[in-house]
DNA sequence: AATAGCAGAGTAACCGTTTACATTCAAGTA
DNA sequence: TACTTGAATGTAAACGGTTACTCTGCTATT
């Protein structure tokens, strides 16, 4: 067995016959180094095969060039879109991700914040689908900077990238409208949730508004997971309200609810229509395609970052709260 | 603006009045404290708010508690699957995990290794459909312990999860033989990566063997992209060879490869017959439903980062190369 | 010629822990 | 009584870098 003695900058130094302040200087590109050292010591850097010590950077100069990810959950397609252009724009700007699956439970995301506090990192990426008090008041009391990623805060008092969802909900339910349906159904997976509560029912309010229909409130369906089955299951409550449309809030639910329906022998689109939310790949996937908001999903996630390595640099930004365009994709679950 | 001074060990030792090793030995729950001693302790941690900087720990100690994981896509719902099964075991044994998505590339992999590495993580999960040599010397040489989740190799040289893949692409053919289908086609997104070269498509040979049906070359197919477009593709290709049945080795393929040939009116499973490997959720959402192999994604992931525990921590490990269960689940898309 | 200015390099403090080793003190032992 | 022992705690040296400050020796300026 190889004994693989660790290299530290102090041999490097030595072979090079520098100062170790000087082996710093030439491995960060440091000006203040005639470029012959420079070259001599990355010499012996590639001889030695060094390689810095992260952890004592560190430690030395209080960044880990690391970012915390707290995520609901890896497995649903909207926030691994996300989690995907997050981690990309990261390498790019030479940050590694910490991520951590919540599943958007306060508990799970107080928990995880305070490892990630721990781990000292540089900022952090929060998605969910609410900020709790504590949640809020943990986040707030850090200095270090926090951007939340397709998640909206009802204080708005963090930097966020999103789409306008209220206007993107308003143009689909006016479709939906336009089709001739007066019953129109608006499901998510927690009704009360800020991002539905304020943005999408607001807008799905709106276009009833316009269109001179009465809002119902036993027209709001709660799926109480932003899962495929949860989804499925709601069958039977839309069936009794005699729903003819509905508007979903995540593509996984909005499945559930076709192919629900569509198993239990209702025609979509002709007899009920359904308009999905999120445009991930599963909506191409499903017979009929579901129509759907579009979202620009890994730039949701790669803006965050953008966003949040500009504000770990104490870089100027123009907007705290960013609106990425949306789009109504028509497909085939809707008329 | 708070000043927000970070409290160290040394503020708490100096209000406890106490030296900055019981401190260190009162948060570590180190026997070597008097109870008495140790409650004091913890009482100022709390009231000072205390919260040890896990980087100087990982100097000091030269552990960091967190573990690199390596993943081709995070978008991919069967590695989604895996990852977070080895978030949930890491988060019970007290680790962090960064993720690196790699693209199953190799520059990319060797890229997230070095960082890694850098970043002095314990130990390493790594995922990905073929393990280059460059890979595989630069795992090698680390001391830190890997596991390879859902991932094999070809030489057998590390700790893995996986199932066995010949025995079930074996099983699964056999069903397709059984209704009758004598041209049936194997599609992996990689024919000569090791996982598909050395173990599927052994297994399909195995079967078409016993079943005394010649093996043909020209019903293995390749969609290049383990993505459902790459196997919407396919179509032309598989219609011409005659293939009534197909193999596929990913679930997003597979959907492809139905819908391409549902939406062309060939009816599924009528007249032609797609049988897939990963039973995601996505096989229950598609119409007709995929029959699949049923593997226990997250367990896959889980038992990996279990094993990567017990690697890290010297304990003895029983077997390197653990083989879970799978089954064969029939639904809609075969006889 | 004298002096200011600056590039290039070195010295050493510091980052916040862990931990080997030293010390203290009280109880047990012969 | 004198000595051993061990539990509880303290002291200080790592861990492997970054960086403020200092120093040296040229070149440019007047």
């Amino acid at each position: 067995m190889k004994k693989k003695e660790t290299v530290t900058i102090y041999d490097v130094a030595r072979e090079a016959s520098v100062s170790m302040a000087t082996v710093s200087r030439a491995i960060n590109h440091n000006h203040n180094v005639k470029p012959e050292t420079e070259k001599k010591v990355l010499d012996v850097v590639k001889r030695l095969n060094y390689r810095p010590n992260d952890v004592a950077r560190g430690l030395a100069s209080k960044k880990t060039t690391t970012v915390g990810v707290i995520i609901p959950n890896v497995t649903n397609s909207y926030f691994a879109a996300l989690a995907r252009g997050i981690d990309d724009i990261a390498e790019m700007y030479q940050y590694n991700i910490i991520l951590t699956n919540s599943d958007g439970d306060e508990k799970k995301e107080l928990k995880a914040l305070n490892t990630l506090y721990s781990k000292q990192v540089d900022g952090l990426i929060f998605m969910g689908n609410e900020i709790s008090e504590a949640v809020r008041s943990d986040m707030s009391n850090e200095r270090i900077p926090v951007v939340l990623a397709g998640s909206v805060d009802s204080q708005n008092q963090f930097n966020s990238v999103n789409i306008d969802y209220r206007k993107a909900v308003y143009a689909q339910t006016n479709e939906l409208l336009k089709n001739g349906n007066d019953r129109v159904a608006f499901v998510a997976s927690h009704l009360n949730r800020s991002i539905n509560k304020d943005y999408r029912i607001e807008g799905y309010k709106d276009a009833l508004r316009d269109a001179g229909i009465p809002f119902r409130k036993t027209l709001l369906f709660e799926a109480n997971e932003a899962t495929y089955d949860s989804g499925y299951k709601l069958r039977n409550k839309l069936v009794q309200e005699e729903v003819t449309a509905a508007i979903v809030s995540n593509d996984d639910v909005a499945a559930g609810v076709m192919n629900s329906m569509s198993d239990s022998g209702i025609n979509v689109p002709e007899q009920f229509e359904v308009a999905t939310s999120d445009n991930t790949k599963l909506t191409e996937m499903t017979r009929p395609m579901l129509s759907t908001i579009t979202q620009p999903l890994y730039d949701i996630g790669a803006v965050s970052m953008r966003l949040l390595t500009k504000l770990m640099k104490n870089e100027e930004v123009s907007e705290r709260n960013i609106l990425l365009p949306f789009g109504l994709k028509d497909r085939n679950s809707t008329k």
